[in-house]
DNA sequence: GACATGATACCGACCGGTCGGTATGCTGCA
DNA sequence: TGCAGCATACCGACCGGTCGGTATCATGTC
């Protein structure tokens, strides 16, 4: 019986979501070990049993915490939906609704951007992991705006690859501007524009169902 | 003599296009100070003589080097043209081709995002600087569409603020992507998406002069 | 059932090193 | 003579990471 009292998480998995919430705020290199088993109730010795080093902490953080989340929240609606236009817009609302009002995200930004933006150039681990995350979401964007190209929703002649790059540009830009800016209303507007681009790829009226 | 001996730069400036480098490629909080002097062939004393403190430097670093280089890129070329959707997509075109020839802004982004998405959150001194940066080109860039839409280049019904939130957010996220990705194509991809965009704001062919 | 064996989980003091920043002194020009 | 423009030496705090040691539990053997 030595397991922690009031929760049953894991020691490993509070270290795992303190070292989130550490790097999420102060960013991976500014971030502190001696923070997060703090934060977390563990020591360094708890730490580094479950972890190699600082580093491969990092790399459990995108591939347990971070990834899995953005799934959720960018992917599921996008293979319920039939019409893609439809289910991006819906998609970047919730989220943007969401994270207007959890005021967290609107300062701290999108948590696989952050890290993107700060370890690509410096750790070839880090910037494949997180590639590897924004290339499935194009290529299940590309892949639905297919889809709506034979039901009648998107443009026959729409680049869906040029589309869905633009459109995880897009949220990157986006998030990354409310972050810099605390506003969610410039949040807002420029979300307004992107649906302005998706409404431009549906077949002119005159040609539709 | 104390002064180079090679070159006609002052120590502070220098210093200053040192800091630069160091706090592009390793962020601000990670960044040397060390590491600057060293490089910049100076001392501590000269640094500390010349600026209050890291966080100074790093405003500095802001207002005199990426702000004017900034304003070079992305303001300039805009107010000499007339066709705004003319001018933005040459912009982005020379920007990218450029970015992509010399690798370093392809692997290390844009210097004002990367100050922005790190420094935004823990500083409200960075933050407030570099949103007045993003705040500049976005009103430029809705005063240009507005002029736009009196020439005819540019449909009545577009909202220039979203329009101008929008592609200000895209660089953001194209110059992210390209960052993360290391990949000049998908870079290239997601500029195509956004001149669709621009393209969409155009009255329809019919209506033209 | 009792006990030796060994693996796992965890502790917290401590390590070398780097950080941003400071105190002081020299040096050449006005 | 005074002061700007540096250089040098140094400080305490904090960093990621290591190390010796302990507590707990599963397992095989008798």
């Amino acid at each position: 019986m030595a397991e922690a009292p009031a929760t049953e998480e894991s020691r490993r998995t509070r270290i795992l979501r303190a070292a989130f919430e550490e790097f999420y705020r102060n960013g991976f290199q500014a971030g502190s070990l001696n923070h997060i088993v703090a934060s977390a109730g563990a020591t360094k010795g708890a730490l580094f049993h479950h972890f190699e080093n600082k580093q491969e902490l990092g790399y459990a953080v995108v591939d347990e915490v971070i990834q899995p989340s953005g799934r959720r929240r960018w992917l599921d609606l996008l293979e319920q939906e039939s019409d893609p236009v439809e289910a991006i817009k819906a998609c970047f609302r919730r989220n943007i609704a969401e994270d207007i009002e959890v005021r967290t995200t609107l300062e701290c930004g999108c948590p696989l951007n952050n890290l993107a933006q700060e370890m690509s150039p410096l750790d070839e681990g880090f910037r494949q992991r997180i590639e590897a995350g924004y290339r499935v979401w194009r290529e299940a964007l590309a892949a639905a705006l297919e889809r709506g190209k034979q039901l009648g929703h998107v443009r026959e002649d729409v680049s869906s690859g040029a589309a869905a790059a633009l459109i995880v540009a897009g949220q990157m830009g986006i998030w990354g501007t409310a972050k810099n800016s605390q506003d969610g209303e410039l949040m807002r507007r420029a979300a307004e524009g992107l649906y302005a681009y998706l409404d431009s790829l549906r077949p002119s009226r005159a040609a539709s169902v």
